[in-house]
RNA sequence: GCCCGGAUGGGGUAGAGGUUAUCCUCUGGGACUGUGGAUCCCAGGAGCCGGGUUCGAAUCCCGGUCCGGGCCCCA
């Protein structure tokens, strides 16, 4: 019996594998050019990290399990916890700020749809130790220019929890949790219903129900501090600089997330194109270093959603030039030859299947070489390789310091 | 966890309760041991799994698995 992959999870072959590896790159180049360098942390961590407080959701979407010695893991569903973890663990003196980033796969268990697996990929970025808009205001255009270089067709709405958190101070956290998720769900009758159930005051509800409402251009931020009474002054400077750096976005209060922990602004990222599951970016300023043992340090950053943005994106890497080797009879120096053409960067291929010449070139077609380099007696005794191109179909004759330079000025080299 | 629709060689498909399951593509070899893309020949390879109905099931029924879409949820 064939053994099928297990539900949600994917295969990736070589054509789409070039594609997310150079979708990659372009994350990591602009990350690594606002001085974010990379760390991973375990593909597996205590169960703990996650319920502390990710919100009730997570727990029943997680692959959960217990190990020989009886302690309870589970793979990680995202990677904003396990970095403040890391950082609590191994780098709390370090100078700050601090500026993280990561790539590495996430596994939920839900049902598969549509930009929805398994195992997933998160690319993201964490920015330790300051709680000024300025973080705020660089995680956001961090995101911004990634999603800007790939060309992806998205929107950006930004929002402040803290408007919602600092009308919901007087009620009791679990009921305030509760609200807090109807918002992020859009859910407004549920949200209504809920407000009565708590007993919650008439002009606060009309106040959550108007503030949620509020979306636009920045004006709507002093309709929401009359709306509240919370300052607004870290949004309108935030405001400030994303304008003055060309960042387009949308005001809208009615973010909520969906992980309990984010405190201050937060943001998310839509795009067209991938059905219910429109999310590619999400993302907000949270502290979460008190709850596993460390100081009380404010954080900002985002996660990528990396599967749902190979889906819509539409780069496609620079095909890799191969030259093939060729030998009629004389495997041996074609292994040579191809081991020397590499040496200088140079992709060669030989054959291993002991085929004909004519097979060797068949091949060389099949797998879309620029040159085929034949070697044979006559390129032996007279020291000067065969070349042929293979789109035009000519060969030349050149000796190996030729060969080199010729093929190498006809090669288009993968950068990475 | 729920709802809808699917599943036939590696990929794409046809058929439909009854001999050896159709075609294209593909893969390996050959025609053709010093020159690829064309052509021809040979070979290889399939009805998701389990149960039921039936003389007989790839086909009908039930359950499961996986895929696609949606709900829930979304970190």
């Amino acid at each position: 019996m064939k053994i099928e992959r297990p539900r949600g999870t994917r295969d990736f072959l070589p054509d789409e594998m070039e594609r997310r590896r150079a979708i990659e790159a372009v994350m990591r180049r602009i990350a690594e050019s606002y001085g974010y360098r990379e760390i991973a942390t375990p593909t597996f961590e205590h169960l703990e990290l996650f319920t502390i407080k990710s919100g009730e959701g997570i727990i029943e979407e997680m692959y959960a399990f217990k190990d020989k010695g009886g302690r309870d893991l589970a793979l990680r569903p995202e990677l904003t916890a396990p970095v403040v973890r890391l950082f609590v663990n191994e780098c709390s003196v370090m100078p700050k700020p601090l500026r993280f980033y990561y790539f590495a796969n996430c596994f939920r268990y839900e049902r598969p749809q549509k930009g929805r697996y398994r195992e997933f990929w998160q690319f993201g970025v964490e920015l330790i130790g300051s709680s000024s808009y300025l973080a705020d205001a660089e995680v956001i255009t961090l995101a911004y220019r990634i999603m800007e270089e790939l060309k992806l067709d998205f929107e950006l709405h930004i929002g402040h929890v803290g408007l919602l958190r600092h009308l919901l101070r007087d009620v009791e956290e679990e009921k305030a949790a509760i609200v807090m998720r109807l918002i992020d769900k859009k859910d407004v009758e549920g949200l209504i219903k809920h407000l009565e159930e708590i007993k919650a005051p008439q002009d606060l509800s009309e106040a959550i129900l108007s503030l949620i409402e509020l979306s636009g251009g920045r004006d709507v931020l002093k309709d929401a501090s009359e709306l509240t009474g919370f300052d607004i002054g870290h949004m309108e400077k935030l405001c400030d600089v994303l304008d003055s750096m060309g960042v387009e976005y949308t005001i809208d209060l009615g973010i909520a997330r969906g992980l309990d922990y984010y405190t201050g602004v937060v943001f998310e990222a839509y795009a067209e194109g991938l059905g219910a599951q429109n999310q590619i970016c999400g993302g907000g300023s949270y502290r979460l270093a008190h709850l596993f043992g460390g100081e009380d340090v404010p954080s900002t950053g985002f996660a990528l959603g990396f599967d749902r943005i190979v889906e819509i994106c539409k780069l496609t890497p620079e095909e890799k030039t191969v030259v093939v080797v060729a030998n009629v009879g004389l495997e041996n120096e074609a292994f040579k030859l191809a081991d020397l053409l590499r040496r200088h960067g140079i992709c060669a291929i030989t054959d291993v299947m002991e085929r004909s010449l004519k097979r060797q070139l068949s091949f060389a077609n099949d797998v879309n070489a620029r040159f085929a380099v034949i070697i044979g007696k006559k390129e032996i005794e007279s020291g000067r390789y065969t070349v042929k191109d293979m789109a035009s179909g000519e060969s030349l004759q050149l000796e190996f310091d030729s060969l080199l330079e010729y093929l190498s000025s006809n090669i288009k080299y993968k950068k990475s």
